[in-house]
DNA sequence: TGTCTTTCTCAGGGAATTCACAGAATCGGG
DNA sequence: CCCGATTCTGTGAATTCCCTGAGAAAGACA
C-alpha cells in the first residue's frame, strides 16, 4: 500500500514489497512483444516477455508476475490453455489479452468477464497501459487506490466518467482528444515530441502523415485554451507540453 | 482486497469478522468454473472452486465458505447427493445451484424452498453475482451494507422486486432490458465499453453481434429517458454510461 | 397448440470523427 | 530584416460509429 514518485513525477504503482510491479508480456511476434517491454519499462515495471505459450509458463514460475499480457493467438498453444494453466499456478494474476479485432467476439467475450480485459490490435500503447494499470488496480496486487482523476491546474479529467472541465465548464473531447490530452496530463511539465505522442496516442500501424499531431493540438487549444491562459505549449523543434497557466 | 468498496463503488459485503465472504464453486467444467471464479473474485470475494462432489466436500470442511455455487450434474455424486453432506456439515449454507434449462422443474424446485435459489444454464454474471448477493444477504452470514435498491438521480431499481420506477411512474422492463439497467446503475457516472457490457449481462456463450448492446440501450432511452432529461449517455467511441440529470 | 412477448439480426441513414492536403502564419538563425 | 524550417489551421472527403425500423426466430404461457 504504497504511493511513490516516479523519475516522471507521477505517482506510481508499486507492491507491498515497495518493489516495481511485475508484468509478463506473451506474444510471438518479437518486435511487438518488444515494443510493449519498452513501453511498461518506461512506465516503472518490470517486465519479462515469452514468445510461446510453453516459454510463459516456464517464465511465469519463476518471475511471479503480478499481472500477464496475453496474446491469444500462440504458435504452439491456445491462448486459452495458457490461461489455463497460469490459472492453476497463479491463480489470482489478472491478465490482459490481446486479439485481432474480429476474434473477439466469439471467444474472448466472456473469459474478460471476470475482471480481465482485452485490447484488440492494432493497439495504442496508451491504451494498453492504461487497461493494464487498470487491472493491477483492481487486482489489489499493488494496492494503490489512486484517483481516477488527472488534474494540472484548473483542467481536470476523469478517466472513468471520460469528464473534462476547466474552470468548472464542462467540455466535450472526442476519443482521440481525449486520450492526447490524458497523455499530456500524466506527463505534466515535460515536452512529449510528436514522435512520443504518435508512438502512444496512436495505434502503432498507423501509417499516416505526422503532422495529424499538429492537428489535434490544435484542437485541444481550441477547447481546452480558448481564450484562457494557455496550458499547452509548443517547443519548437522538440514537441509539446502541458503546465498550469501561471 | 480489503475495502469496503468495490470496484464498482459500491458498498461491499463483508463478514462479521472483517474478511471478506467466503464462496465455493462447484462444477466439473473448468472452464465455466474459472469464469465464475474470476468474476466472483472481481466482486471482492474469497473463492474456491472443486471438480466434483468428492473434492466439493473436501474443499468446504477446510474452507467453510459462507456461500455456494453448485452445478447439479456432477460426474461422481449427484448435486443433491452433495447438498445432503454438506449440510450435514455446514448446515445453515446457501447454496446457488446450476442447471440445465430443462431439468429445472423435476427437482430443483422443492430444492430452493429452504432458501437456496436457482440459475439455469447459460447464465450471465450479473445474473449469478446478483442472486448470490441476495442469497448471502438473506442468510445473514454477512453484515450487509448494501441496500438492494440502487438509485440514480431520480431513477429507481429494486434488486429484489426487479421493479423499476422514474420519477414515481412505475416502468415495466424485459430482462434484458432489466439486467443492462442494472448494470449501468452499478456503475454511474462510468463508461462501460459495449464489450464490458456484453460480457457481463448477456450469456456467457452469446456468439452475436455486438451491436445488441446499442440496440438495447436504444430500447432503454425510449423508457427511461423518454421525453425527461436524458441519463443514458453515449460516449461515442468509448462506450456508454448512466448518470442523474443536470 | 396457438398467441403473445422477447430477443436478436440485418440494413439503411445520419451524424460525428478522423485524416490528408495545402496555404498561411510563426519562429529562429544568420 | 530576410529566409528556410516548422507549426498552425481551414476545407472537405472518407470513414467509422451509432441509432433505429422491420421482421425473423425463439421462448413463455395459457
Amino acid at each position: 500500500m504504497t504511493t511513490t514518485t516516479s523519475p516522471q513525477g507521477r505517482t506510481e504503482l508499486l507492491r507491498p514489497d515497495r518493489t516495481p510491479v511485475r508484468v509478463l508480456v506473451v506474444d510471438d511476434e518479437a518486435p511487438l512483444a518488444e515494443l510493449l517491454s519498452m513501453a511498461l519499462r518506461y512506465e516503472g515495471w518490470e517486465v519479462r516477455s515469452a514468445g510461446d505459450g510453453a516459454g510463459a509458463l516456464r517464465t511465469a514460475r519463476e518471475f511471479r508476475p503480478d499481472a500477464v499480457i496475453l496474446d491469444v493467438m500462440l504458435p504452439d498453444m491456445d491462448g486459452l490453455a495458457v490461461l489455463g494453466r497460469l490459472r492453476r499456478e497463479l491463480s489470482e494474476v489478472p491478465v490482459l489479452f490481446l486479439t485481432a479485432r474480429d476474434s473477439v467476439e466469439d471467444r474472448i467475450a466472456g473469459l474478460t468477464a471476470g475482471g480481465d480485459d482485452y485490447v484488440t490490435k492494432p493497439f495504442s500503447l496508451e491504451e494498453v497501459v492504461a487497461r493494464l494499470r487498470g487491472l493491477i488496480r483492481r487486482s489489489g496486487a499493488a494496492a494503490v487506490r489512486s484517483e481516477s482523476t488527472l488534474v494540472v491546474g484548473d483542467l481536470m479529467l476523469d478517466e472513468d466518467s471520460h469528464e473534462v472541465s476547466r474552470g468548472g465548464g464542462n467540455i466535450h473531447l472526442t476519443a482521440t482528444e481525449f486520450e492526447l490530452l490524458r497523455f499530456l496530463m500524466r506527463n505534466p511539465r515535460r515536452v512529449l515530441s510528436k514522435a512520443q505522442i504518435l508512438d502512444r496516442v496512436w495505434n502503432y500501424d498507423f501509417g499516416g502523415q505526422a503532422n495529424v499531431v499538429e492537428l489535434y493540438i490544435s484542437y485541444l487549444r481550441k477547447k481546452i485554451d480558448a481564450g484562457r491562459t494557455p496550458m499547452i505549449h509548443t517547443r519548437r523543434g522538440a514537441g509539446y507540453l502541458i503546465k498550469p497557466g501561471e
